[in-house]
RNA sequence: GCGCCCGUCGUCCAGCCUGGCCUAGGACACCGCCCUUUCAAGGCGGCGACACGGGUUCGAAUCCCGUCGGGCGUACCA
């Protein structure tokens, strides 16, 4: 039988990195396997799911190239592909589990399982539902639903007995039936819950494996109970560990960017972004670090998934980033830097510039910080007087002999350029790091620039003069005030 | 509170299943040095962990028990 995975994302928000992490893993073992993956939306959330959010999770896992054989916008065999559309379905199944008495008609209202809730929380009681109408005949039940009461289903869970699977990469979990709540499968809305929903399509569209994070853990007793009640046979499981903040609680918007969106407008690499995902609890078994997608499907095994959280790093997520984007070749880091402003800039100028900041960027949105002024010239001002122990006239002095000799000088290229320089600094018995930081200051505004001969080469002759005369003219005035 | 999951450097990961090869290895970060006109990149080096306590064993990071710690769940949310 061959290998069908899913991720079944709510479309609430923002498109979560948890998503596309799970997406991740179980598109790596889908492709490994030859098998399919599969996108089921789950909309059963009527209050907050949004088409927005359903339209951003495409776009980002598309992004990110973690893309679907199956989905609500692809199609597939085993549609529809999102909740919403498979009501019917829902319904059918939970009259099976009436009739066969595996569930049952809750009357109660929601103000009574809130006071019931809060009596049990004050008496340090575990909080469960008290099995009111549990007990209730069924023809009386019935009877009461036709009548237009308004009504839950909820799962019969036994008094007692285990309930046991084996996770694929932890291992053993059991739990006892006497901790577990009858849960709600359908809503007073019609709407399935998410362990009825899920269980349904999961069997229905010939799942076989099922890869989800960690917090599913504690409703898979429920599951087990859903599919045993239906006669089906449960498919594998396997929970991944959960991304965690610093603090290490489950990875949160509030401590820690959580939206793939951040991510691409922040200008991590989507490759970089998988990549590090990858690094998550996942490790290859050479111990290399960078790897592309497809060597992680190559790789891929249950046993080589951490089972303890990891803490989502930003910083290694930042060097991850810097060894792609040094990778890339010159046309394809222009083409990725359209975005983030390049695309507005000369073409000519933004490829004489690329060789000089590719080693110095981490994210694509650096773009514009560490190359605006070889679009605009600075403004003169007192960083000048910063530099070196030399004084104001003396700073002034060397600026004005460079613009000089530079004016005077047709080979404007970087090794002519240092050439003329170093020449005029050795004559004159400057030091070196004075001279340098000197014109460096003047020409670009800033101190930490690329190779300062290599930046006059780019900037060109009539530009370099102009600037280094407006700073020698700032630094005339400052003598003097 | 109750249930479940987890516990190796600050962080990510290797080692654990199949005890000795571990005076615990790699990566990020940090610190220092080298290269160097600055910043990067690169090279070299440093700092730094088996949560704790018992047990099993000739021998435990690895097996068992307990404690402690962290996390998740405990919804007509997923």
């Amino acid at each position: 039988m061959s290998v069908r995975v899913r991720i079944a994302p709510s479309p609430t928000g923002d498109p979560h990195v948890g998503t596309a992490y799970v997406a991740l893993f179980n598109r790596a073992f889908a492709r490994q396997q030859g098998g399919q993956f599969l996108l089921r939306i789950e909309d059963t959330d009527r209050t907050r799911s949004t088409p927005e959010s359903e339209a951003m999770i495409f776009e980002s896992l598309r992004w990110l190239g973690l893309t679907w054989d199956e989905g609500p916008d692809v199609g597939g065999p085993s549609g529809p592909y999102r909740q919403s559309e498979r009501l019917p379905i829902y319904k059918d199944h939970t009259e099976k589990l009436l009739a066969s008495g595996a569930a049952y008609l809750c009357f109660c209202t929601s103000e009574r399982l809130d006071a019931l809730r809060r009596e049990q929380t004050t008496a340090k009681l575990p909080t469960r539902y008290d099995g009111a109408c549990r007990d209730l005949a069924p023809a009386e039940a019935s009877r009461r639903r036709t009548a237009g009461e308004a009504c839950v289903v909820r799962l019969r869970i036994p008094a007692s007995g285990e309930l046991a699977f084996d996770d694929l990469v932890r291992g053993r979990i059991s739990f006892q039936a006497e901790q577990i709540d009858d849960q709600v499968l359908l809503k007073g809305d019609g709407y399935p819950t998410y362990h009825l929903a899920n269980v349904v399509d999961d069997h229905l569209m010939g799942i076989t494996h099922v890869m989800r994070a960690e917090e599913w853990i504690p409703s898979v007793p429920k599951h087990l109970l859903l599919y045993r009640a239906f006669g089906w046979t449960p498919p594998g499981m396997a929970h991944l560990p959960l991304l965690r903040n610093p603090d290490r609680s489950k990875i949160s918007k509030r401590k820690q960017p959580t939206s793939l969106n951040w991510y691409r407008d922040q200008g991590y690499l989507p490759e970089a972004m998988v990549n590090f995902l990858a690094l998550m609890g996942f490790s290859q078994p050479d111990g290399k670090e960078i790897f592309p997608f497809e060597e992680m499907a190559r790789n891929f095994a249950f046993e080589r998934i951490t089972t303890s959280g990891p803490v989502f790093d930003l910083k290694k997520l930042e060097w991850l980033n810097g060894t792609y984007l040094r990778e890339l070749i010159p046309g394809a880091l222009a083409a990725r830097l359209a975005p983030f402003g390049a695309s507005a800039q000369d073409p000519a100028r933004v490829a004489a510039i690329l060789p000089l900041v590719q080693e110095r960027l981490k994210r694509l949105a650096e773009w514009g910080e560490l190359t605006d002024f070889f679009f605009t010239a600075p403004e003169p001002g007192p960083l000048l007087l910063e530099q070196g122990k030399h004084p104001a006239a003396e700073g002034a002095a060397m600026l004005e002999e460079a613009a000089a000799a530079l004016q005077d000088q047709a080979d404007f290229s970087s090794a002519a350029v240092e050439a003329l320089l170093r020449g005029k600094q050795a004559l004159r018995g400057w030091k070196t790091g004075d001279y340098f930081m000197t014109l460096r200051v003047a020409v670009t505004g800033r101190k930490a620039t690329p190779p300062l001969t290599d930046t006059f080469a780019v900037l060109g002759r009539e530009e370099v003069v102009r600037r280094l005369r407006a700073a020698a003219a700032w630094l005339g005035r400052a003598r003097e005030a």
